[in-house]
DNA sequence: TTTTATTAGTTGACGGGTCAACGATTCCGG
DNA sequence: CCGGAATCGTTGACCCGTCAACTAATAAAA
């Protein structure tokens, strides 16, 4: 008995091992960070956005947030103005070349995903969403 | 139709919202760094062993083990020695006091993983173990 | 209205991870 | 035996995230 203890720690563990290969071969497949697709598909759905609101709805720090804005504007992917009717906000939204690009992200992400999911049938994909939700209830309690 | 879709999407999103919560919570519970965690752990496991070793099993960069050794090393937790066999690897090892504060550290953090896994009974637990390691198979392949 | 508090955004410093370059040691083939 | 190839560890530079401190602008209160 005691023959294979799925063993509380091993979903601990893999969680960790999970993260650490997921990011990196995203970038490596999209050819973009994965917080930096998140801001540009935000973009791309709301047009324009002030800062304040990216970062709630992304849920990351704010210096992160003006640190990949500059890195975005640098590579002529968004722009950013001052909203005239409340000079605290910047607002921010994707370029003619950012809104191009994104579409091909997307094919990128669609193509990383279905790889990742390789194996799992619709039953499964609802049962692991279902637990990961469940998990992410339990983090927040702590 | 297309009522909740379970998307694949969210899959992603879900795995990406999980570790950035449960990285910070695992250290305000635990009072270590996963990482940290993990280098004593082993140390614990096999009482001596080389840089590379660690650096292998644990799977992280060999720099990433210089600075969290100094680190143990400043707050006694391990020492080091240089193997007389071969002077280019280094001897790591658990102090007293490093393992007098593993026990305590494994504690909670079987607390922090019982929390984590509120709700989840034994099925469901191997389930969901058994889809992470699936997950990590496909990524291992891209 | 003037003062105070709140809000948006930026910056600096730090911890965590990666990779690339380097010095020291050991191994191995000519 | 000696010189080139591996191996181990360290360091520096970079990216990504956090928090704390700061400025500028607006809102609220006295």
């Amino acid at each position: 008995m005691t023959e294979h203890l799925p063993d509380e720690d091993t979903i601990f563990e893999l969680l960790q091992a999970l993260h650490k290969g997921i990011s990196p071969k995203f970038e490596r497949c999209a050819g973009i960070t994965p917080t930096r697709f998140r801001l540009l598909q935000e973009l791309f759905r709301v047009s324009e956005i002030s800062q304040i609101s990216l970062q709630k709805t992304l849920d990351i720090d704010a210096a992160a947030v003006t640190r990949h804005l500059r890195g975005l504007e640098d590579s002529g992917m968004i722009a950013r103005r001052n909203n005239p009717a409340d000079n605290r906000v910047t607002l921010v939204s994707l370029t003619d070349h950012g809104r191009d690009h994104i579409n091909s992200y997307r094919e990128e992400k669609t193509r990383f995903i279905s790889e990742l999911l390789t194996g799992f049938n619709e039953q499964e994909r609802t049962v692991l969403a279902e637990m990961l939700t469940r998990l992410q209830y339990n983090i927040n309690l702590l």
